[in-house]
DNA sequence: CATTAGCACTCTTAGGCATTGAGTGCTAAC
DNA sequence: GTTAGCACTCAATGCCTAAGAGTGCTAATG
């Protein structure tokens, strides 16, 4: 049986009550509603048809009815309308961006927060995968005793640094010499091609001190490694608003599935080929987020994919909103990454 | 009346049951304990004389007793023992940092994320305070459009980056001698006098240059000023770990009371100048952790002192174990910091 | 023939009440 | 000074009932 058009809508009404108040919804509720003229009796007929099709569950005879995760499913791919936001939405979401921020982490870091912020889910953001980024400056700086620090500028406005130590042989003048024709040989080169040929290519030129440059490159891309995979978690504890995580004990295990951050690191780098991306309840890869729904969105550096942003809540999320809020977000995100050097645009 | 030894064993063993069990403490309990030759009911007379004097409480006749704060206050000045480590732990502390760090930020980080993680507390600290710090390398790198990055590294390793605009007028060429001017200019300066006059002298030679000079050093002044209040916290939800917590509203509030991060602020800078403060129920600042109590060390670079890390966690805190933790984390931290450069001390 | 009123039935929830048990305080005996 | 004994208190537990929300079915209705 296909659904038809009643059934559609009730459908939808009580997926739009239960994802307000988490009760479940009986029939009267239904019927109340001024846009329906039928009565409770009707409505029970519909909804034992929906509940033998998959989309309602009961949680005893004589409760009302719940949305299924197929309902949810169904939502989603079918009924849900974008959300329009309000102007003072978009603003909120604006003004998170205005502050001026000099890097990209701590971009990443504020959109999380607004994220969790604004919709009052969990957030999580990807940093920038930097593959496509390139190198601006090359700079190694002395600092006391035989340590010294590499510190790299990328087209972004990135910055890493990475703690190095410098051969004994070496003199303040041969450093300074070495740090000149590293930045000249990797200037202007993109970060996911420092690990390739080129650097052999390189290598073979600096004589002796080539193990000295190996090692260099080697720290850098362990660190550049390391710090793209940081997702940034905003808003963990949002959670406990939700009377579906009432009980602390389940509280803590929704707590502690975010806590190993590769796990998120997975999901949103899964989710990072889609513009977007809604897994609900069982769809989750990691099992423990069985009960929740994950909505991710894409975001880009013109038209690079460079990382992902997502929300994490409850499986009666509510979606359409979700959806436009991080459709937005990721404009936002986007062009706060792409303008970092002129976020003038923003005002 | 002062307290004789016997009372003092006695409120000893309720306290640390009490602690442990988070349940009102009986007077069979206690009389139970091997180390006691008493009957409950001789218990039970001290244990009304300690309610008489303060130290106890009564949920309600007839549960079991509680220390009051007047208890742990006593506790802690009078009884405890600073807890003695095992060697398991300490490797478990030191492990953490082990790994190779290259900023003072993720030291922060992992040293609140160690905090926390062992203490099972909530652990917050503050980052070092930077006045004392020398400015060992300034340089502005140019990046595109007329955006550039004031890089400023510090003898401690720290690192700082502004963005920038660059004046129309001036040339590519220019901004490397300037670059290199306020190297010189600033080179082995404290970072806490890059305020004062030293500025003023230095802009009187920076002729036409003087407008964007003072914009910088603005710029950076900010710049250090928020990234030193930045209090690092971590391990907030472990709050849920403890029945005092297992109501979910409760747990909120708490939770709410370490968001404005303003709050952990005032809280680790007020205890700063102590090398330890102990504060219990409501004696702590924030009227909101007046259940918790909250124990601070402060950590040193040399004999400097630069910030300070705590815990906070419920009033029936494991005192002397926190402290001895807090005590082993402020060595460990300020070794690491002091030797960030050499960091093998550690291994 | 779809819709609906009516009614019996189910199951949760909340309140009331007695019971239990942990714990106290007091007294008298050791 | 210590302790055994006992009456007393009070939260927690379990049980029962009543109320209420909701269902499913049937028979009547337009």
């Amino acid at each position: 049986m296909e659904l038809d058009h009643r059934k559609i809508r009730i459908l939808q009404a009580i997926i739009d009550d239960y994802i307000l108040t988490a009760a479940p919804v009986g029939s009267r509720t239904i019927s109340k509603r001024a846009d329906f003229n039928l009565s409770s009796a009707t409505i029970r007929n519909e909804m034992s048809d929906l509940e033998e099709l998959g989309y309602l569950e009961q949680p005893h005879t004589s409760a009302g009815r719940v949305p299924s995760n197929k309902a949810y499913r169904f939502y989603v791919n079918r009924i849900m309308q974008r959300a329009q936001l309000s102007e003072h939405e978009r603003k909120a979401i604006r003004s998170y961006f205005i502050e001026r921020m000099d890097q990209v982490e701590s971009l990443v870091r504020q959109t999380a927060s607004a994220l969790s912020d604004i919709t009052r889910y969990t957030a999580i953001v990807l940093p920038p995968q930097l593959g496509t980024v390139r190198i601006k400056h090359v700079q190694v700086v002395p600092l006391s005793g035989d340590k010294a620090l590499l510190v790299l500028v990328t087209d972004t406005g990135f910055i890493r640094d990475v703690l190095l130590r410098v051969p004994e042989d070496m003199s303040a003048y041969d450093l300074e010499r070495f740090s000149n024709r590293i930045n000249d040989a990797l200037f202007d080169m993109r970060l996911d091609q420092v690990a390739v040929e080129a650097i052999l290519h390189i290598s073979e030129e600096m004589g002796s001190q080539r193990a000295f440059f190996l090692n260099i490159m080697e720290a850098l891309e362990r660190h550049i490694q390391e710090s793209t995979k940081k997702v940034e978690l905003s808003g963990a504890t949002n959670i406990l608003y939700y009377p579906e995580y009432s009980d602390v004990s389940k509280a803590k295990g929704f707590l502690a599935a975010l806590e190993g951050s590769d796990t998120l690191y997975q999901l949103l780098k899964k989710a990072s080929t889609l513009e977007f991306s809604i897994t609900i309840g069982e769809e989750n890869e990691p099992k423990q987020l069985k009960d929740c729904s994950v909505i991710t969105a894409t975001y880009r550096i013109g038209s690079e994919p460079m990382g992902s942003l997502g929300i994490i809540g409850p499986t009666r999320m509510h979606y359409s909103r979700v959806l436009s809020i991080l459709e937005y977000m990721q404009l936002s995100l986007s062009e706060a990454l792409a303008g970092l050097l002129e976020q003038d645009k923003l005002e």
